[in-house]
DNA sequence: AACGACGTCAACCGCTAGTGC
DNA sequence: GGCACTAGCGGTTGACGTCGT
């Protein structure tokens, strides 16, 4: 199998580590027109200079509208740590009883987390018991934090659940675009000025919202019908995007009173030019 | 303030499974 | 059955951020 096969892509020719703003809107447009049949010629199509692999490992680990962003939940550590004992080191596996959650991420969290846990357990080893309580009091006061709003409902999803039952679960925060108008002027709140990164898990939830169709090609006539949201929801992420890459406050206020700098102006026609 | 050690995580690499011809 | 090809998986790497000295 693959023997001697050709590489996936000519790697002189192809453009590698941190993906840009420009690549993302790029993916981001791409597959909400079209869809990813074959992530080969997908870069070619979209006009990235990328590996068809690297497009798809960026999209399925950070730009699918259902990936969860933020810390792990204590419940979801929990879970892991379970599953881990039953599956061992099957990542996707352990992922697909996650849903929002990607192989590569719980593999890193695996990794720089649970396995320290784990390891510092087994070496106290004192008082099993009083160790496992105190673990549990720990995820208790983490459960009743705020973050625990992050938290699925669907972490006790059977075995037996397929993709449709997780994207239903996944799929419960969706928000409308007025939703995503709402959040922006929360962001706006002066308590909320410094949380310049911390609105990304937002934009998603609005992609998550406003494209359950990405994968459903079957729905791209009503996607068009919805092509001047689609156009509004461009704009907000990119300047969503330009207060992440202009991380003072100064900046901010300037998206604020509705002021583009060159770039993002650029930007924008040629994402309006993809949209249209 | 400067530096090194350490931690985190996005991205890459190589391999295998699955599929179609 | 064998080959060619793609998607997906798991291990590893390296850039970047944070912390301690």
């Amino acid at each position: 199998m693959g023997k001697g096969r050709a590489p996936c892509c000519d790697k002189s020719k192809v453009k590698r580590g941190p993906w840009s703003q420009d690549e993302d809107f790029k993916l981001i447009s791409f597959i909400h027109k079209y869809g990813h049949e074959n992530w080969r010629s997908l870069p070619k199509q979209a006009g990235l200079l990328r590996c068809g692999k690297s497009c798809r490992l960026r999209w399925i680990n950070y730009l699918r509208p259902d990936v969860k962003r933020g810390n792990f939940t204590a419940e979801e550590e929990e879970t892991i740590i379970k599953l881990h004992q039953s599956f061992g080191n099957k990542w996707s596996k352990i992922a697909s009883k996650l849903p929002g959650r990607t192989d590569n991420e719980i593999k890193n969290v695996w990794h720089t987390h649970l396995k320290k846990r784990l390891s510092s357990k087994t070496n106290l080893n004192v008082d099993e018991a009083a160790s496992k309580g105190s673990l549990n009091e720990e995820e208790n006061s983490q459960e009743s934090s705020p973050n625990a709003s992050m938290s699925f409902a669907g972490s006790n999803i059977s075995s037996k659940d397929d993709d449709a039952q997780i994207s239903q679960k996944t799929f419960e925060h969706i928000l409308t675009f007025s939703d995503f108008t709402e959040m922006l002027q929360e962001v706006d709140k002066p308590e909320l000025l410094e949380m310049t990164f911390d609105i990304d898990p937002d934009i998603w939830s609005f992609i998550d919202g406003s494209d359950s169709s990405f994968q459903q090609p079957e729905n791209r006539a009503l996607q068009e019908s919805e092509e001047d949201e689609v156009d509004k929801w461009f704009k907000h992420l990119e300047c969503e995007l330009g207060l992440e890459e202009n991380d003072n406050q100064q900046q901010q206020q300037q998206h604020k009173q509705g002021t583009e700098d060159e770039n993002s102006s650029s930007l924008l026609e040629s994402y309006e030019l993809l949209i249209h």
